[in-house]
DNA sequence: TCCTCTAACATACAGTCTGTATGGAACAGG
DNA sequence: CCTGTTCCATACAGACTGTATGTTAGAGGA
């Protein structure tokens, strides 16, 4: 109507238009999601929150559960950037040596697990809404990579003793992941941190080698107290 | 002559037929729940398996929510009855010291965990379905307790070192839980219950005091190895 | 025995939600 | 100018949940 054919638009105006209906409906259902949980959220509340309807979502995705795939992925995507973006910083300032790096690795991983978007829609609500195989696919691809590629080097560096990779990554993910939850959870966030922090890092020193420099059983480990980024740096 | 008047023949018929309505809609759900799912199982097809009607349903639970509570709270009762009576029997056995005892009730309590029931309804569904509160609330009633006391239990005897129980707890299970599922998931389920085994043991030993028994960070720790079910016969 | 009352269901109905089918508007291209 | 495709809005059908109402069988008193 208001739009004369070749006015402003050089071209790619509706693809942007139709990237944006798209993200607004991610963005949307990410929040309401996170918010009241899948089943609990309609396809009308979603299409509300991103101001258009129906028609759109399901034109943009196959249906509801597909939505939900993309939303995770998003956060997965994220997180997992937000680490490697934590980790080349780590790298860059190359303190310490790798069983410190690792530490702090685990400390940087558990800070930016404290995201409440990613813990209810990737740790609690997928799980149950896309299959098991479905979301260790989409943890697999955007996760646990990271993580894996990092221990690896740690057993071929000789911080860690050696054992089977798969299992070690997925039982430090379920480490992680249950220890941001309690923390989120706790009414007293700083102590959980503190006293997660310490079991975690008693654990991790199951880990290492008799004769690498963390493998003396440190006493003192304090995993809870590294000075690094607060952690109330929740991401909106 | 099989149902006398005193005995338990008037008086106990109506309130035994509503009893078996209830245990068929339980048992029913149950193994729908842990087929399909909590939201691809419909009221009806409950009520169908179970042979009865929906007014049944509706009848002895507030609504599909509280039904699933109901098959949860079954499903962690089961699992916390077979952990007392493995725990028992390995007491009985007293075989080996405080550290030993306890990583054989986390062999024995993995092993528990290796029920597809389990699993699906209560680590699966049970967060997502249940909110994360009320889920906390049913298995700190059931689970966590045994698993906390006896974790306090070798604090106390110098088994390990000295940390806060309520954090220490919730990893552990959360370890447990993560490993079950892992092995249960994996194609080669015995090189699974291996490798997680393993992991999980060389975990565990950070977690030991220096002079303790278990501390001499035992190389060849295999806790996979260890021969599976019998634990009652072992020793003596 | 008879009557009554209530627990324990069965059935019918209304509201809500999801997914699909249909229709139309805005471009791109010949 | 005409046509086809993309993108989206609307209308509709099916399914499912929860509730309201009806019905039956047993308990209990007179």
């Amino acid at each position: 109507m208001t739009a004369p054919r070749s006015a402003r638009g050089p071209r790619g105006r509706r693809a942007e238009h139709t990237a944006d209906t798209r993200r607004a409906l991610l963005r949307a259902a990410r929040t309401l999601f996170a918010e009241r949980g899948y089943t609990a959220t309609g396809t009308e509340d979603i299409v509300a929150a991103a101001q258009v309807t129906r028609g759109a979502l399901y034109h943009h995705f196959k249906d509801k559960a597909d939505l939900f795939r993309a939303v995770m992925g998003d956060c997965a995507q994220d997180m997992a950037e937000r680490l490697v973006e934590q980790e080349t910083a780590r790298a860059e300032a190359r303190s310490g040596d790798a069983w410190t790096l690792l530490r702090l690795g685990f400390q940087s991983f558990l800070d930016a697990c404290n995201d409440p978007d990613f813990q209810r829609i990737v740790l609690v609500e997928g799980p149950a809404v896309l299959g098991h195989s479905a979301w260790d696919a989409l943890v697999e691809q955007h996760g646990y990579v990271l993580l894996a590629e990092e221990l690896t080097r740690a057993i071929a560096e000789g911080s860690i003793q050696p054992m089977p990779v798969a299992p070690l990554t997925r039982l430090l993910a379920a480490l992680i992941s249950e220890a941001s939850l309690y923390i989120a959870r706790a009414e007293d966030h700083a102590r959980a941190r503190r006293e997660a922090g310490e079991v975690l890092d008693r654990l991790l020193t199951g880990l290492t080698l008799p004769g690498a420099p963390g493998g003396g059983r440190a006493g003192g480990a304090d995993f809870g107290d590294v000075p690094g980024a607060g952690f109330g740096r929740t991401g909106a």
